[in-house]
DNA sequence: CTGAAAGCGCTTACAG
DNA sequence: CTGAAAGCGCTTACAG
């Protein structure tokens, strides 16, 4: 077995108050003593049990992230830097997989509950009325990541969907297009759906052009199977458009793939923009580009946040994350 | 506060141990306690508290998993294969980014013992002596996933990467290629980069094909940054190539977009074949052929190994993993 | 400077 | 079928 404080005091001819009052550094003790307690600690490799300490400083040091899909390239920039922050202020992470199953949602929420995690990030879903029941019952703070909630008061940091969707848009046009289509994700989705398509119609308007819904396509998500065939029909209701926008990455790499079975040349013959930047757009060919999430920052101040929250107990103001457009090589000038 | 067993105890009129027992399903009370209690706790929404649990059961339901990087694409599959395994299991699992540092590492080993988790899967990287002492005074389960070592008995799960890196080969050499070039990983990596050059060098032997050390070319790791202008690279030491093995899917990407860049069509004029099967061997264009190691599986058979070890608690055998080719469309037969 | 004791929220013999 | 009590490994008043 491992062995104990007791064990430590023991060897060190102390009581088990004073071993505490050394191993967390407060007061009440002489320089000798310390020294005795130390060499104890070292003779037997004593590590204390953060279980028991957990259980009566009523803080674990531990933080719950839920993710709809770990595995995605999208969570993986986050999930690092969270990592990254948590681990430098003394906090470790135990990740949930939450699924499209609402489920899976509330098992993980009770399961963080009953290891009393010291708070929770949750990441690019949307919170339903019983997913944020239970999180207000846990009372622990919360922060929202890549997504947000209109109807419920919980801090989030996020980029601005509409916004950056318009920027997209607004780069295509300056670059000289105008006959632009639009591969959306789900309009049903208000964080990450509809504001995009919000985005983009308000970019065409503001410059003069007439929004035309033939130039838009729209898919039930943002994956690259999601994309698939997409283009085609894209292209199949509206043949004459220059540039796209697709709303993913994932999506404008799909898209891309499509075009080179259609013979298509990117940027020659259409130009795509896309929408995150993930890992893979640098890695298409040719190298894509995108409107920015700075996935990694916004990770780790979602964490920064959070371990704020937790020292001050006060919560915090949301962020809206400045986006960028990092130019690659799928977008062609064009008169 | 959240409430306790104690609270339940007295709303229900019984003792904290009935409580429990009820809780933990086991035998010992009469139906009608048993409804009362269950009717405390739903009015309390009393919900156990996993700390003290863990405390004194001396389990605390959680296991730790050790990560190069996390957010590679290659950790979100394994990640994503321990995850479902351990939740369904009843397991929760905290996962830690070690980076390249050694001193990492050591930091999470120690904060894994002190928050006791009940085992612990490490990922591709090697075990160095103080690892393995570490982990040895743990006491613990430890698996090991993509990884293994010669000189600590510890059981691992993974393909045999000389044996598949043969198998990438052979299938070059079956569709006619006789002059082959391979974009390694670090030599002296002996897990991952030197057992895949034998098995490249093996498969060219057994087919009369003489190694012509002009035809390798090596970078210090596979990423796609690594990866970039090695194809450049070797091609100038041998242009004479119709093939090339690239000992990772991020490698094998890096040099498609070499091609591309040096106006070389892929499959038309060079022939090029991954390893890993990576998610971005489907988004590349075109379609990467690769040998798959089923990574998202190992996740999987890793969690089941490590749960079984610690029920029976006895160690468990390594497995060596299957591999297999998935044909797309980098690959070009020849004459 | 130091220790005895209570307590965190549970589980588990032990006794009835 | 049920409860009182000890104990898991710590921290923290309290007292000296």
């Amino acid at each position: 077995m491992n062995p104990t404080i007791k064990d430590v005091a023991k060897k060190a001819n102390v009581s088990i108050a004073t071993v505490s009052r050394i191993l967390n550094e407060q007061k009440g003790y002489s320089a000798k003593t310390k020294e005795r307690v130390m060499e104890a600690i070292n003779e037997l490799g004593y590590q204390p049990n953060a279980v028991a300490r957990g259980l009566i400083n009523k803080r674990t040091q531990t933080i719950g992230i839920l993710f709809p899909d770990v595995s995605s390239m999208f969570s993986a920039d986050i999930l690092k830097g969270i990592e990254e922050v948590a681990h430098n202020r003394g906090h470790s992470i135990v990740v949930c997989h939450t699924g499209e199953s609402g489920n899976r949602m509330m098992e993980y929420l009770q399961l963080l509950n009953e290891k009393r995690v010291d708070g929770i990030i949750f990441t690019s879903a949307v919170i339903t009325e019983a997913y944020y029941k239970t999180l207000k019952e846990m009372k622990i703070p919360v922060v929202l990541v890549a997504t947000q909630s209109y109807r419920f008061p919980l801090p989030y940091v996020k980029v601005d969907d509409k916004h950056a969707a318009y920027s997209a848009v607004s780069y295509l046009i300056q670059k000289g297009h105008r006959k632009i289509g639009m591969i959306s994700g789900d309009m049903a989705d208000k964080i990450a759906g509809r504001p995009r398509v919000e985005g983009y119609k308000q970019a065409l308007e503001d410059h003069g052009i007439s929004f035309d819904e033939k130039k838009l396509v729209v898919t039930p998500g943002f994956s690259f199977e999601n994309g698939s065939g997409m283009l085609q029909k894209l292209l199949k209701q509206e043949r004459d458009i220059t540039a796209v926008f697709a709303a993913s990455d994932e999506l404008a790499v799909s898209a891309m793939s499509d075009a080179f079975e259609m013979g298509i040349h990117v940027p020659e013959e259409l130009s795509i923009i896309g929408y995150d930047n993930l890992k893979v757009a640098e890695m298409s060919i040719p190298p894509l580009t995108t409107l920015a999430q700075p996935l990694y920052e916004m990770g780790k101040l979602s964490a920064e946040l959070l371990l704020d929250m937790l020292v001050t107990g006060e919560t915090v103001e949301s962020r809206i994350i400045p986006h960028n457009i990092i130019e690659r090589k799928t977008v062609k000038k064009v008169n």
